[in-house]
DNA sequence: ATCATTTTTTAGATTCATCTAAATTTTTAT
DNA sequence: ATAAAAATTTAGATGAATCTAAAAAATGAT
């Protein structure tokens, strides 16, 4: 059974190490865990004699698969709890992290396949992560462009196609951002330009803004 | 800001001091927490240093003010969670427990607010037992005779009236025991003998048994 | 290629929560 | 009232998770 601490490390090794394969250094694990070089040497230790890691004195370290299951498991945990406290319990976004990272650590296969069926197995989080299935697998993150979006979809902005200047300040004057909650209202049929909801303001967008922003589908 | 262990140390007091104002003793702590008398004793000497509790030695310890409203706090959380996984996640009351137990850690006044309310305010848990309100009141524990119970009342069995042999052989062959879930089918008007369901099970009991049988309300 | 800089590890402490074994205090039974 | 038994506390250890300071290894700039 592994300590709070320990499932906080391989989620902090899991999440660091989207650069596939790469080994994850001891600072920047200090460095995101809030905690000091030699504590993360230390915990690495403990969790390569465990097998959780593979660890290699001065070269970093990567998950093993023991490992890699049990970051996803707290993983699926951590995303369930957040679409129920947003959809359930009314929280914004921005609030349900620090609790979601509690809730992550409750023991209890029943509880979470559970809230799984309760939630309607949801396949995304309400920031547009997937998440992980009964079974671990991670859907694929398909990240589209808005103007590929149908009416009525909804996805979290996660990307810009064009990151040019002028585009980024008109970005900017539509109070869109990397995180922005965005559904499709509708399309107009003429030239395919969008009426949108920008966390819960509705706007009206070009054909070239929509086809220039990546969404993380949620729906 | 208490941990895990402090808060359970807080939880057993307030559970083992049922025998209202008496100090408990270290060794029924120990009993209660699965841990050894001095380790009890370390931990009472801290939690006495932070004004929590009421401790002199040999003699046992109370909860302070601070203590009583933290342990009110816990129970809160605990009994909510449980309330939400039997009605929500399907739960059977043998089963939210443990996971109650880890839930009621969890710390956001927020999060406890919205579960709150999005159990429209319950004031029992599924065991009978009374839930703290936001200010931390507990309603009085109704214990009623279940002969005074209406149609579809719900309620737990607690206790009886009459506690002689033949009595409890009776509830015995009905499989009633503390513990069982009681709901009133329906009342006879011919005699008041009832149609009750006790556990999910039909069964016909007669006017005097009704009247002997102690019940907390769980509606 | 070598030396300075950066990164990482080791060594030694600290705090929490627990333990065992020994000492002390309280309770109880004669 | 006093001795035996029971309960409680103290003393000394241990393991987890952290820290600071010092040592060692890797990196990179000339």
């Amino acid at each position: 059974m592994l300590s709070h601490s320990e499932e906080n490390y391989l989620k902090a090794i899991f999440h660091l190490r989207s650069n596939e394969g790469q080994a994850v250094s001891t600072t920047e694990l200090a460095d995101h865990l809030n905690t000091k070089p030699s504590s993360v040497t230390d915990m690495l230790q403990r969790l390569s004699s465990n097998h959780w890691v593979d660890y290699r004195k001065y070269k970093g370290v990567i998950l093993s698969q023991n490992g890699e299951q049990a970051a996803l498991k707290i993983i699926r945990k951590h995303r369930l709890w957040e679409v129920f406290l947003v959809e359930h319990l009314n929280f914004n976004w921005d609030e349900v992290h620090e609790v979601a990272e509690q809730l992550e650590h409750i023991q209890s296969e029943q509880l979470t396949a559970a809230l799984d069926r309760f939630l309607n197995f949801p396949k995304y989080d309400p920031h547009g992560d997937p998440i992980p299935d009964a079974t671990l697998q991670l859907s694929k993150r398909t990240k589209k462009l808005l103007s590929n979006f149908k009416r009525e979809e909804c996805g979290v902005c996660i990307g810009v196609k064009d990151s040019s200047a002028d585009f980024l300040k008109v970005l900017d004057r539509l109070a869109i951002s990397l995180g922005s909650a965005i559904q499709v209202i509708d399309i107009e049929e003429f030239d395919q330009s969008m009426w949108i909801s920008v966390d819960g303001e509705q706007k009206y967008i070009s054909t070239k803004i929509a086809s220039n922003l990546y969404l993380k589908p949620t729906t």
